[in-house]
DNA sequence: AAAAGGTGCTTGCTTTTGCAAACGCCCAGC
DNA sequence: GCTGGGCGTTTGCAAAAGCAAGCACCTTTT
């Protein structure tokens, strides 16, 4: 468990490179007064100010964006995942139905490596009670929205981090 | 390159998911009005929002922020086919499973790329094409796998093991 | 043929972002 | 002394984000 905040992050991984407020927000492109106020988790800064600053702290974007609860945490890349992504050959969603599946496979796996010793070969998803899990951003109605199962859709697995 | 902005990305894969504008906005929790300007080029969205539309199109979030030039690219690592086979955390029987609905996959867009390797991500162009993307993908996998998921009715692997 | 409902788009409006110009504080020099 | 420059923070304010309401248009339904 490291920090809980995206602003938390910022300035512990500015802290760790040894350099000021103002320098990252030099570096960065961005105002010092703002970038103080995002380490304090006044503001909330948007996705290119966030990729600014991550550019200005030389890590990885991802990594913010997973802290700041944007992107999802992924599991450890395996290389079928980057591939998937990559194949220009599939629609996203076809993508996501394989990546799920993978996902799926993955976890009964428990993420041991078991190339050499087929394991039980269970069926991979049953059907699950879809829960809502509505998570506001901001204000956002609720509008119980519904899915309407459409040709090839899957379901996000939804894995909060 | 098929599309130059994110709208149009956006856009494109909304259509494909053969959804409205309103159906997209409240499943992705944002107003219409900001959806169709966003979709059109006018406005800018914040990450949250970039995070919602991709929950609402049900395709990775990662593709979302290549595409908006936020995410840094990542290493196109081809070879769907040959990741799968590499990938030591599944069993043999699940590769089997993955290539097959890959394959399937394959077979139902014809062997025509659609979607668009993530290109050089440099947030220069502001030209507008109007991209056609007439190349619905309709076609039914004819049988996948008996296993998790036919492609027409996905699984959702929420499996609370 | 009007009512009802679908599509996307435009229009005001509030809220938030992001910055320039300050501020107070501490420490090195001239 | 006090001048200068570093630090992080506070304060308005222009600009953009984001939404509710309404518009115009097109299909269905009654």
């Amino acid at each position: 468990m490291r920090v809980s905040s995206i602003g938390e992050y910022i300035k512990e991984q500015r802290e760790q490179a040894k350099i000021s407020l103002r320098q990252l927000a030099s570096q960065a492109g961005v105002s010092n007064p703002y970038l103080s106020q995002i380490e304090r988790g006044v503001r909330r800064p948007s996705a290119e100010i966030l990729q600014q600053i991550a550019k200005g702290l030389r890590i990885s974007a991802e990594a913010l964006y997973v802290q700041a609860g944007i992107l999802e945490d992924r599991p450890p890349d395996s290389g079928v995942r980057m591939a998937v992504l990559a194949a220009p050959e599939l629609t996203e969603r076809q993508k996501q139905v394989l990546l799920e599946i993978y996902d799926s496979f993955r976890k009964e796996n428990d993420g041991q490596p078991v190339s050499q010793a087929p394991g039980p070969a269970k069926k991979a998803a049953k059907k699950a009670a879809k829960a809502p899990a509505k998570k506001a951003v901001k204000k956002v109605a609720p509008k119980a929205a519904r899915a309407p199962a459409s040709s090839t859709t899957p379901s996000r697995p939804t894995n909060p981090s």
